[in-house]
DNA sequence: ACCCTTATTGCGCGGCTGTCCAATAACGTC
DNA sequence: GACGTTATTGGACAGCCGCGCAATAAGGGT
């Protein structure tokens, strides 16, 4: 029995509660096997959460926020919109190498049985979405991108992105993992008026615009 | 005790499945649910279904087959590619009306959980991909349609419907339901070389090819 | 060394699930 | 009208779930 701080124990229980769902799906993660992960009671959970359905949520906040954050690191290192919409690709790129994108699927269909997971899905897919329409701004701004809607733009962008994603779980084989990031590259691209392959190169190919 | 005839009373037990799932979701359909809906014990649907997987996955099949095969005739309908591709974004639109995506979630959702299920969803799946591929290869074959890949421009415009689909449900609002098919429409006529608006217009407004 | 706060235990409760099975009742056949 | 087939019943069974609560033990402040 040893004691720890309720900060240090939620994190924890985040962390238990992720682990056991990147095997099980969210669906089928209870309170006892998180605390059996932890070694723990399953009571202890309660003392820390009021409801199954807050640990999800928060667990899922933690996954998807910290993808979020290092995204939009990644993205803070370019100067131009350019090179920030290629970073996101890249970042996104990796951050789908684990099964992350499961978690986004099982978050989506709990929503409806679990509310305070699905109104932080919700959340964090909106946080996406503005982190590229506002990038597509800047590029604007800046006059090399052209686009008259970059709300709606980002919206198609990251509904690709989903959608592939999803193909690509259900199929394994039909769609290959890179085919993701470059189709919705390329349609996003054509979107902003971006000549092909302008977001996959690096930085020092691009042709610079005076 | 009105005893029915085995076809009659499998027919009613996916019938009646398919009004609960429509409620309650496919997750949170039990056995008792789809009884108590038909007025009979529960006993009975294990009589004719080995396991509540193949409930859920004759259901669903029974459900996205018939807008399969709907979808199939109002494209028969048309003698040329053109139009057969716009026939299938209008009987999309249509049987988008009620929640028929819902049910894709959660047979995606799901299919981890129940092989029946799974399977049936991915085979379906792949029958609507190879239904917009199929009418592609014959635009190309007609000289009309431009497109060096058309199994994977299938993908590409499976993929974006679903993923429109996908944040249209769970962000009721942000993105209008004519938009789903409106910007699929689009990026198709854009993969395969036709005028923006193409797919929109009836058969008569359209440009004849010589 | 004491005490008071509180993190942690361990289990019980009510309810739900899918599956199975003996008993029953309906229907066609002779 | 009797009989055999079989559709249907209704509940038992084992297992899982989230949640709550009294008891326990750990540890810091004094």
């Amino acid at each position: 029995m040893t004691r720890l701080s309720p900060t240090a124990r939620r994190e924890e229980i985040i962390a238990a509660t992720l682990r056991v769902a990147s095997t099980k799906g969210m669906a089928n993660t209870t309170v006892r096997d998180v605390a059996a992960e932890m070694g723990t009671s399953s009571g202890l959970i309660h003392h820390y959460f009021s409801s199954m359905d807050e640990v999800l949520a928060a667990a899922f906040e933690e996954a998807a926020g910290t993808d979020l954050a290092n995204t939009e690191a990644a993205m803070r290192s370019s100067s131009d919109a350019i090179g920030r919409l290629a970073a996101f690709f890249a970042a996104y790129t990796r951050s789908d190498e684990d099964s992350a994108f499961q978690l986004w699927l099982d978050a989506w269909a709990e929503a409806s049985r679990r509310p305070a997971l699905g109104a932080t899905s919700q959340r964090l897919n909106v946080a996406w979405q503005r982190l590229i329409a506002s990038t597509i701004a800047e590029g604007i701004d800046d006059g090399v991108m052209v686009c008259d809607a970059p709300d709606a733009t980002a919206w198609r962008v990251l509904s690709l992105l989903d959608g592939l994603s999803l193909q690509l779980a259900a199929h394994p084989g039909v769609i290959e993992r890179g085919d993701v990031v470059d189709w919705a590259m390329t349609a996003l691209e054509a979107e902003v008026g971006l000549p092909a392959g302008t977001l996959a190169r690096p930085a020092g190919q691009r042709a610079v615009a005076d």
